[in-house]
Parts: structure tokens; C-alpha cells; sequence
RNA sequence: GUCAGAGUAGCUCAGCUGGUUAGAGCACAGGAUUCAUAACCCUGAGGUCGAGAGUUCAAGUCUCUCCUCUGACACCA
């Protein structure tokens, strides 16, 4: 089965920023998690550079549109690359293999009668890349979101027939799967209600755009080219730039995960489009919320934007993953606090469950000839810790698909908390002091050292470099495709020998601000 | 302005269809322990559940009013 999942195709305007990183990192787990689960994922991002607010952006730094994209581009292919991000595609909206496919949509569309030319005319913005509702005689308006001086645009564009589709999309937003979290599904809902109008999907003065076939001077409107670039992406298997083989490749998406404010195109024109297009709607969208930082809105203005690639330095993936994944409910806002960040890392991945393995495999190797114990047989079919084990297992696996990402991380804390328990409950330290218990002793690290190994494969979607240490310190390696198998209790090999451990966590010393 | 959502321990939040002494994590205090990354384990302190009124045998949980905050309101990747 294909599995299918995009990020939102960023907009190259400027380098990239915590937001995209955060989208990014939380599909990257989804794909890894469903890649374990035997899916055949297709994870897709890429980026969007098209425009005029990036012809302006290019034409300030003296440098040609492409230029600009190119440079910006690959400032977030690298970011991926050193995020270890496991997409598959990377799809660039000026790639040469976009412009057949939107044509080509866009001919479908005109064919099914969706398209009109229409007359607009108003104050837009060009970094909104919007027109404004500001009355035709007010003088020299400024745009209330970049407080820049409005333009006066009178122009003739092609629009897409969006009232034609009130029923159907109000059919497809009332499904509760499609829109997620349901929270922002009534939003959408008031939206609809409100009754959907035509909107333009061209300009005429924008040079940096895709030429619209049939009407010289017209190019596409961002908009309608970027939420093509998910096509395009699909397509780019090797295979022909076809929309007739979509089907075969992957589309519909299961999910489209994008922040909260670009829901709207999703939920609503991007499924009217493909629908002209006589093409599947997306399964799911899933609209997350926004990261501030210490409860203030991260901004030029404010200078207080966290850099990625300082947060990727000083903390590494393993920490940023973990604490954005385990401490935001997915969905809802989230506020970045440093103190947090440092205190949840460090409590629990070094201490929590570093420590577990730690003391564990120091007391295995310091008892058992530096390996696993030898065990009674039924500890591998039968421990007080197996049950919590497989309840840790199940809600891990219910969870990510959901994306609920925090309900996952804290499941398997809580498995690591229940051994750390167990262990000071049998204290093993003390019955080695008496003898006649090493058998007791030897069945509990065993089982200990079980619930260890579990916990590296649950966590090697969420933070797939801690997940490989600690499973390399018990001498494994992470799955690839018998993960399910993996998970059953009793899988070490009793008596095999176990490295010298070492800290699989470092704890995270931030002795300055971010 | 209209609509929607939220206001619960110092911080971040959980509390389903109303029902014993309001929960968790972090932070804080004390204890226990020594296998371990000054880690782990236990205990404790800490809340008039935004304000006021009402319904009810009983309200954080329902109704109304008010205050505060957030979001959406037609094309802000």
C-alpha cells in the first residue's frame, strides 16, 4: 500500500524558519512511523518560487528570480538533509517538469467549464499577493499586515469557477476524517457557509509566474501552480508527466499536513480544483498550530526568531524533535521555552530513560560476564513488565497515525518509568549482595533490558538517533522491515554479549539564550 | 462589529454525557537508595477551577451576564 504525506511547499521568500522546521520534523515521523508500519510511503516537500513578491525580492538584492530560488532552495534542501528529513521528493515549483503538469490541469479545468475571464480591480498588496478591501478613493492605503504602501490594480484575469462547487465542498468538509484537528473544522465550516466565490488564478503584469496556455501576457497565480507542485512531485517517479497515472502512484494524499493558516487553501480550493480536474480530493488535511518563544510571537520586529540551524547545531535533531513532538500537542499552538526545552530533554531522554539503559546494562555486564543474563525460560513469554511492554506498543501505534505525536512520546516515558520503578522495587543490588538470587536478578535486567530495547524501536520514528544508539547498546539495530515482528516481548538473546555502555543521551547545558 | 474557542496549582496542560478529600508533567521541599549520566524511587507543599448570578439534592463540568485572551470573517505556503 501507498502511503502518501506532503509538508506545505515553502515559499522561498526568505531562509527557512523554526515553523517549517516543525511541519517538517513532524512528518518525517509520521513517514518513518508508517515506513515501519510496511507502507510504501511517499513523503513529499519541496518548495514554492513563484511570484511577484519573489521577483521584488530578487530585483532588491540585484540578482535574477532564479538565482534567488535557487539559493533559497537549497538552503532547505540542506536543512533536510542535516535534519537527517527521510522525504522522498523534493519538488521545486520552477522545475521544468511542473509547467507541463500545470497546463495540463489547468486545460482540464478549462474544458469542464470551470475557468472565466473576470475584471479586478483594488488596492493589493504585493507581499500579500492579495487585493484588499480598502475603498477605491481611499488615498495611498498601507497594508495593515506588512504596512506597506498598497498598489492600485485594474486588471483583467482568468478566475476559477469556486461558487460552482458550494455543495460539493460542503459535503466533503462536513466528512469529520477530512479536516483536522476538528477544531479548525467548524472554521472552515463558517467559511463555507458564508458562500464561496470565483477567485482569480492569474496576473497579467507578473513576469515570474507560469505562462497560462491560450492567454498570452497571463501567468498563474502562485496559488494555483504551488498546490500542483504535490502532483508534480508524485509524478516525479521517473515516469511521464501524466495525470492519468496519479492514481497509480500515490494520489489521493493521505494527508496534507500544513499550518494552520493555509488551511483554507486546502481544505477548500485545493479540493475544487482537483475535483474540475476530475481528480480524487486529498484524504486528510491536518492543519497544526504556530510555535512562539516564551510566549511571545517570534518576529524580525521582536528579534527574537529562533535560528534552526543554531537550534540544529547546539542541540542537535534528537533534542528539538523530541521536545517539539512530546510537548506540543500537535494541532494546537505551542510555546517554546528554553527552560522547558532543557528540563524535558534532559530529564526525559538522559535520565529517564538514558539512565535506565545505563544502569541496566551496567549491572547485566558487571553480574553476567559483560552480557545479557541467562533467564528462566518463561521471562521470555511471561514478566510482570511484558503487559505494560504490549499496552505502550498498542497506544504508540494508535497514536501516530492520529498524529498525536505527545500521546505517543508519553507512552513510552511511561514504559521507562514503570522499569526505573521496578527495578528500585526489586532492588537487584541488594539481592546480588545474598546469595542464592542471581537467577531473579538475571530475569528482571533481562526484562528491564526488554523494555529498553522497545522503547529505541517506538522511539525511532520520533527520534531515530537516540532510538539507534540505544539500540546499538543493546546490540541491535533499528528496523527496517520487521518491525512488527521486532516488537514482540523476548527478543534479546539471553547470554549474548552487551558493549561497554555508554551515555546514549548527552544532557543539554545551555549556558546562554538561543 | 459578527461568529468560534479558551480562561483550572509558579509554568504547560488533563478533567467524557454534572456526583466521594480537583489530576499529571516540569519547577520547589523533604526522605530513601547506591546499579546508574549528582541519575533512579517515594512523600510533601501548592489551586475560593476568570468574576458575578442562577438551575439542581449535587457544578470546574449546565444556563445567563460581565471581564480578559486567541482565532476565523472571502483569496496572508
Amino acid at each position: 500500500m501507498t502511503y502518501s504525506l506532503t509538508t506545505p511547499l515553502y515559499y522561498v521568500n526568505a531562509k527557512p524558519h523554526l515553523g517549517s522546521v516543525y511541519t517538517t520534523l513532524a512528518c518525517d515521523a509520521l513517514a518513518r512511523f508508517q515506513r515501519l508500519e510496511g507502507q510504501d510511503v511517499v513523503f513529499i516537500t519541496g518548495v514554492d518560487e513563484h511570484g511577484q513578491k519573489i521577483q521584488r525580492t530578487a530585483e532588491t538584492q540585484n540578482i535574477s528570480p532564479i538565482d534567488h530560488c535557487d539559493r533559497i532552495s537549497a538552503l532547505y534542501s540542506d536543512l533536510w538533509t542535516r535534519w537527517h528529513i527521510s522525504n522522498d521528493r523534493f519538488v521545486r515549483t520552477t522545475s521544468p517538469r511542473h509547467l507541463p503538469l500545470v497546463q495540463a490541469f489547468f486545460q482540464r479545468c478549462e474544458a469542464a467549464g470551470h475557468i472565466r475571464t473576470g475584471h479586478q480591480e483594488g488596492w493589493y498588496c504585493v507581499d500579500c499577493e492579495e487585493f484588499k478591501d480598502d475603498p477605491a478613493d481611499a488615498k495611498a492605503p498601507d497594508c495593515p499586515i506588512h504596512r506597506k504602501p498598497l498598489e492600485w490594480r485594474d486588471e483583467e484575469n482568468l478566475f476559477f469557477c469556486l461558487s460552482q462547487f458550494q455543495e460539493r465542498i460542503e459535503t466533503l468538509i462536513a466528512d469529520p476524517q477530512f479536516i483536522a484537528p476538528a477544531s479548525r473544522r467548524r472554521e472552515i465550516e463558517n467559511f463555507v457557509a458564508g458562500g464561496l466565490r470565483d477567485f482569480s488564478i492569474s496576473r497579467v503584469n507578473v513576469s515570474w509566474g507560469l505562462p497560462v496556455p491560450g492567454h498570452p501576457g497571463h501567468t498563474f497565480y502562485v496559488w494555483f501552480d504551488a498546490l500542483l507542485g504535490y502532483l508534480t512531485a508524485l509524478l516525479d517517479d521517473g515516469g511521464a508527466v501524466d495525470l492519468d497515472r496519479l492514481a497509480d502512484i500515490g494520489w489521493p494524499a493521505d494527508v496534507h499536513v500544513i499550518g494552520k493558516d493555509i488551511l483554507r487553501f486546502h481544505a477548500v480550493y485545493w479540493p475544487a480544483m482537483l475535483m474540475s480536474a476530475g481528480l480524487p480530493v486529498p484524504k486528510r488535511v491536518f492543519g497544526h498550530g504556530f510555535l512562539t518563544r516564551e510566549g511571545q510571537k517570534m518576529g524580525k520586529a521582536l528579534g527574537n526568531v529562533l535560528d534552526p540551524e543554531i537550534l540544529l547545531e547546539r542541540c542537535g535533531t534528537d533534542a528539538v524533535r523530541w521536545y517539539l513532538l512530546r510537548d506540543i500537542q500537535f494541532g494546537e499552538d505551542g510555546d517554546f521555552q528554553q527552560q522547558r526545552f532543557m528540563d524535558l530533554v534532559n530529564n526525559d531522554l538522559a535520565n529517564t530513560i538514558g539512565n535506565l539503559l545505563n544502569r541496566t546494562a551496567s549491572m547485566s555486564r558487571k553480574w553476567f560476564e559483560a552480557s545479557l543474563p541467562p533467564v528462566s525460560p518463561d521471562v521470555r513469554s511471561e514478566h510482570p513488565l511484558k503487559q505494560p511492554t504490549e499496552q505502550t506498543i498498542e497506544r504508540v501505534r494508535q497514536s501516530i497515525p492520529a498524529l498525536a505525536f505527545q500521546d505517543a512520546a508519553e507512552a513510552v516515558l511511561q514504559l521507562a518509568i514503570e522499569a526505573n520503578g521496578y527495578l528500585n522495587e526489586q532492588a537487584p543490588w541488594s539481592l546480588m549482595k545474598q546469595p542464592g538470587h542471581e537467577e531473579k536478578v538475571g530475569d528482571d535486567l533481562y526484562a528491564v533490558l526488554e523494555c529498553c530495547r522497545v522503547i529505541g524501536l517506538l522511539l525511532q520514528p520520533l527520534v531515530p538517533g537516540l532510538s539507534s544508539r540505544i539500540l546499538a547498546q543493546l546490540d541491535q539495530r533499528p528496523s527496517d522491515d520487521g518491525w512488527t515482528q521486532a516488537l514482540r516481548w523476548g527478543q534479546l538473546e539471553p547470554g549474548v554479549g552487551l558493549p561497554k555502555p555508554e551515555p546514549v543521551m548527552q544532557r543539554l547545558e545551555l549556558e546562554s539564550p538561543l
